[in-house]
DNA sequence: CTTTGACCAAAATATTAAAATAGTCAGAAA
DNA sequence: TTTCTGACTATTTTAATATTTTGGTCAAAG
């Protein structure tokens, strides 16, 4: 990796530990500087601006990701084992990045087209990692489906709108976070079982 | 009906019309009056504060979408049937009433004790509706699960979670709202479809 | 029992000033 | 040449203040 790369890893790797603390907008570009001991236009050598040292972070992490779930896969789980590793994979990233969470960003940050086409390019690794667990299912004889992309979105969606309703339900700090966590996982379980069995017939 | 019901009753539809045109808090108790040819004070006769005939047009609403949805029940009909039935009423309502939109009302309207009291009753009661459905296609033999409240539960956080994600991402305006409203729909259905399934195993 | 005009306190909104932050640039260090 | 920095703006946030709007009350009238 060139020596340059290997700078914009830092920096990213800085960035991404402020943001997770203390959310991306309560963190300036001085903090991330003064953190790796670099002087700002350091950064803006490497970045030229906030939004895209923010999509690089959003880029790592879902490598990252990316990444556990192919360790997590196991050829010969069956369709709902697969899925409730997954699951996990998903929420323990969810967890560990929580602070991340894009919608509370600065003004509008969800809806620059930059970070949304960076998010939507992201999305689709996603919906194809599991489109291609689907397709491993249906080798299987698990599916009996053929339209594996398709079905990949509306089952991450169904698992994203859940994490949304806990998250809303959890908001009014009744639950203690904790159990924020284990009911999304719960409830996503739970909807994948009758999921991957709906799927068999 | 006594006659001050029947006061009450106009106030409501006076206040559903304002509401379900301008939002909640783009309307005020002037606006009510002044529509219904009255004087604020007579709106304060009736109800002790906006909170409270809020909770009143919340209720109403429900109440007609509770209804709606038992007139388009049929014992005869398959899970499926009934579920993408009630898919249609379900968003017909929430077209309707789309500028209701709780969240987006006067600050922590949605997290006031009182609103949120009123909500979960009518959440329950919506659940208790579902897991009838859910209870009669059992007999129908249709279902091998053994706690519907929970199962009904499932599925209406899930409708709800695509709903969300679908307005989240339309939000963007690109999709001509209608389109959204089919997009919902869809998916809603692709969705019960598979779920239903999963239910017979 | 119902309704109302006149009134008030609290909250939302608009205005302005002050502070913080993203981003630039000429030039130094490596 | 490539990488870095101190010193400097232009823009955005935030804080403070003034102004209007709106929820809610009350004494009195129909």
């Amino acid at each position: 990796m060139a020596e340059a790369d290997k700078k914009r890893e830092q920096i990213i790797e800085g960035a991404i530990k402020r943001f997770s603390h203390f959310g991306i907008h309560k963190t300036t570009m001085n903090d991330i500087a003064d953190d790796l001991s670099v002087s700002k236009p350091s950064l803006y050598y490497y970045f030229p601006d906030k939004k895209s040292l923010i999509v690089g972070v959003i880029e790592k992490v879902f490598k990252d990701y990316f990444a556990m779930l192919r360790t997590n896969l196991n050829d010969n789980d069956n369709l709902e084992t697969v899925l409730f590793g997954s699951i996990d994979v998903r929420n323990s990233f969810f967890e560990k990045y929580f602070m991340l969470k894009i919608s509370e960003g600065v003004p509008d940050l969800m809806w620059d087209d930059d970070v949304k086409e960076s998010l939507d390019v992201l999305k689709k690794t996603e919906a194809d990692l599991f489109a291609d667990i689907f397709k491993n299912a249906q080798l299987r004889g698990e599916i009996h489906e053929n339209d594996m992309q398709h079905l990949a979105s509306l089952y991450l969606e169904s698992l994203m709108g859940l994490t949304n309703m806990c998250i809303m339900a959890g908001h009014k700090k009744i639950m203690p976070e904790k159990k924020m966590l284990k009911d999304v996982a719960d409830k996503q379980k739970a909807l994948s079982a009758i999921f991957a069995r709906g799927l068999r017939c």
